[in-house]
DNA sequence: GTCTATATAGCGATAGAC
DNA sequence: GTCTATCGCTATATAGAC
């Protein structure tokens, strides 16, 4: 179970002040359930995970698992809302603790690729099963996703107005570069030869050459 | 339906040497199914995409369907070898054509960048649609894709032995700097304030800042 | 080559006993 | 809170007439 309890690591990681609503109350049952839907969800996908797959990975039958849900849908839609919360809480210190745009976009990169790397299975799901929600909960996980990308845009933009930045379009370049990021999860496997920490720096480094002015650079 | 005949327009774009197996040999019901294919395979994704739909979708019944296909999952799979062979085939002259690297990965970019805003759908289906094949099929199609990828990081190694890029990982930023220009499909919309060409454009100025030693580039 | 009709299996979700 | 049993429906795929 590669995502167990990620919830807490990932925020006691980043800023130890907030933890998402579902991660801190959560019973043995519950959290099987949980550890399930997102193994499944990320391995095959919400429409070729039956309801039958999650009971037999969380140990219970099926009557149970409704016990604790409404819906199929319903659980994919917490998944990815407490996903998201948790990578909004990991990113919204670079605004508050620094000053220096450099340092600001080297830590949301760096706790974007570590999530990514780290819980990719839940990263895989937030990122690909927008589509899976209806149209009310796609808005919920739609708006803290914006949220998200508004702080990277923000940070893009103070960094061309201090003058280090030099950067084209701000909306594209924001998707580029948060692209370039998001992307690790499709290639990352735990037993590599590179470790979270050195891919971080790496990517760091690359995000940083797209964006700050030459000769500048760290 | 947007990606109609897409493989021949890019093709046709890129090289007009090749063409792929299926898209040169297609009665009027095979290129609606095709079309279907991806646009629900694309929008919906496979495992959500009934043989029913895809039948409405092109007009047909579920038993004429079966008249041109084994099964769905073959149905994707020539859907994904044909899309990774319309990339091969327009990626390959980066190579043969110019002897400059930064040439050669501007091709390279202009062409994947281009082919993941015209035919996003197919590009999501190649993307993220691995796991619905079984392991024939998907060891034909991740040949195809390490054949792809062997172009980009063969050229990231050219630049550098030339002393033009300066990369750090070579595999790793081999896969960063195809992460970037893949992210395109995500948010590109044909409507939106870009044209594909300036979209291209700023990406290739994205990917040269990753790679070129300061001071050198374009 | 296209159809109607159907076989067979699995789906999401629920009833109701304990 | 967990179970067995099942409802109602849809899934992929096929048989066989025209």
């Amino acid at each position: 179970m590669d995502d167990a309890r990620w919830q807490d690591e990932c925020v006691a990681e980043s800023e130890n002040t907030a933890t998402t609503s579902t991660s801190s109350t959560m019973t043995s049952t519950e959290q099987r359930i949980w550890d399930a839907a997102i193994e499944l969800f990320g391995r095959r996908g919400f429409a070729a995970t039956g309801i039958r797959d999650i009971a037999r990975e969380a140990g219970i039958t099926v009557a149970t698992l409704y016990h604790y849900m409404t819906s199929k849908e319903e659980l994919l839609c917490r998944v990815m809302v407490d996903a998201m919360n948790v990578q909004l809480t990991a990113a919204r210190p670079a605004e508050t603790r620094y000053s220096d745009p450099r340092e600001r976009i080297k830590h949301l990169v760096r706790q974007h690729v570590s999530f990514h790397c780290r819980f990719g299975l839940v990263a895989r799901v937030t990122d690909s099963e927008l589509r899976s929600l209806n149209d009310g909960a796609r808005h919920q996980v739609v708006a803290l996703r914006d949220e998200y990308e508004a702080i990277w845009q923000r940070t893009l933009e103070y960094g061309r107005e201090q003058g280090i930045f030099d950067i084209g379009d701000l909306k594209l370049t924001t998707r580029a570069v948060l692209g370039t990021c998001t992307s690790v999860y499709a290639w990352y496997r735990p037993d590599g030869p590179l470790s979270v920490d050195q891919i971080s720096d790496e990517y760091c480094a690359i995000v940083l050459r797209q964006c700050v002015v030459h000769g500048t650079s760290s």
